[in-house]
DNA sequence: TATTTAATTGCACAAAAACGCATAAACACG
DNA sequence: CGTGTTTATGCGTTTTTGTGCAATTAAATA
């Protein structure tokens, strides 16, 4: 087997399991262990895994560590800013949950007017502290995990909606694969999602690009905007400037 | 299971109930109290948690609760715990929003096992901390003042439901004008609350009682379970001892 | 104060990683 | 073709890391 493919079959379990261990794959391929640790250093080096002792874990994993971290705060607020450009008033704007998108609303101007969809409680909560924002929760079943509603009904009701613009997170982007997701439901509401707006914008920080998960959301086509707290002109972006997809 | 692994899954439990008790966490990780130790000292060297006798609490534990700014809390508590006497494994519930209502899901044995629906997105956040406990959001038009979903899509949904016990705070309640409030969508709401549940249980500290406002919700016995932080056989509460009402 | 419960410390052991070295296949090029 | 070079891999040996055990100390509780 050669190299390459040893480096793609450990992307694809990475993927797959978002962990991987040292002494797995030197049985599923059949080679030493100094080699497996080969392959990890240079996937590292490549930035496309995280090593730990014992394997490796996948970088969309590592990065749902430290959210709450303050350095990943500031980011956030200047993609916050970013976004708030996109806001006219009078849209009909539908919003997903995660921390990105709170400081968003957090950042608004407190004279804003407009109407708000969310999945998420907590944006809902947010909103209610603007006047002239009209705030509608799309309700369901509540994930633990993700804090938003979900399931069957959540996506039943975005069907009967038609918003001017979705606003998302996302824990992973890619150039080729476009949006990619872990959850099943997560993947099924975000496609509902995406799917009743006219525009979508994802908001993301820049860990978030480059990565791909095992399940696909929509390619990279069916997003308007992509706003990072990089700046416009960044080459992590380079492979981001696509037709139509506008980077801010 | 990999350390970072287990890291990742204490920060979880971190953010989710503001603690973890080391014991638990050697059930729930299988691995010996000395490794949870070393953990947590590690997760304390990073700055991410804060260490105590019996386990480690949320570094914002301290900044962020606030208790001590809801209005006659001690009271609420009283009352939550009494209240919580009425749920049993299984239960279907359905709760309203307000500050007692929240005391209330706060003060829940971990282990419960029940579905909950609620109008109150603070509520659904809170009550997605118990890991036995189904979580539906009913969705809608989301109050400013009150902070719950309300209007007809509501409405509609509430008649889709039955539920065992329906728990509500209230503005007022008396003797003989039963339960009442100042704002038609909430009286809409808390009728339609009432009728898909086979019993409801008012949460009210005694200031509510013996008054009456506007509207007329429903007559004192469509209600089974009156909950106050009063004794039951305190004075003040001599003019609700009417039959099926019970006292608590 | 006594008693239980948790934390600390030092130690041992195993698993994994790192490092240097040897080998061999693949490649480059006159 | 032959010879020097690069690249990929595996084998020992040494370090580092992760984990559990036992004895001791400290803290909470009654």
């Amino acid at each position: 087997m050669l190299k390459k493919e040893r480096h793609d079959f450990i992307m694809r379990q990475i993927n797959l399991h978002n962990r991987v261990l040292t002494s797995d794959l030197v049985q599923l391929l059949n080679v030493s262990e100094d080699t497996i640790r080969r392959d990890l250093q240079e996937l590292v080096d490549e930035g496309k895994l995280f090593k730990v002792h014992g394997g490796a874990l996948s970088k969309s994993y590592h990065s749902s560590f430290d959210d709450s971290t303050v350095y990943a705060r500031d980011s956030k607020i200047g993609i916050a800013k970013k976004a708030i450009s996109l806001i006219k008033d009078g849209m009909v704007v539908l919003t997903g949950g995660g921390t990105t998108i709170l400081e968003f609303v957090k950042q608004l101007p407190q004279n804003i007017e407009a109407t708000f969809f969310t999945i998420s409680p907590l944006v809902a909560v947010e909103l209610a502290k603007y006047d002239n924002i009209e705030v509608v929760l799309i309700g369901g079943l509540f994930s633990k995990n993700s804090q938003v509603t979900y399931g069957g009904h959540v996506i039943t009701q975005l069907s009967e909606i038609k918003a001017d613009l979705c606003l998302m997170g996302t824990s992973a982007i890619h150039p080729t694969d476009g949006l990619t997701d872990t959850y099943w439901e997560i993947n099924q509401l975000k496609k509902a999602m995406i799917a009743c707006s006219k525009k979508t914008a994802v908001l993301c920080i820049s860990e978030k690009l480059d990565i791909s998960l095992r399940l696909k959301v929509c390619p990279i086509e069916s997003i308007s905007y992509l706003v990072t707290e990089l700046d416009e002109q960044n080459d992590a972006l380079a492979n981001y400037r696509v037709k139509h997809l506008n980077i801010l």
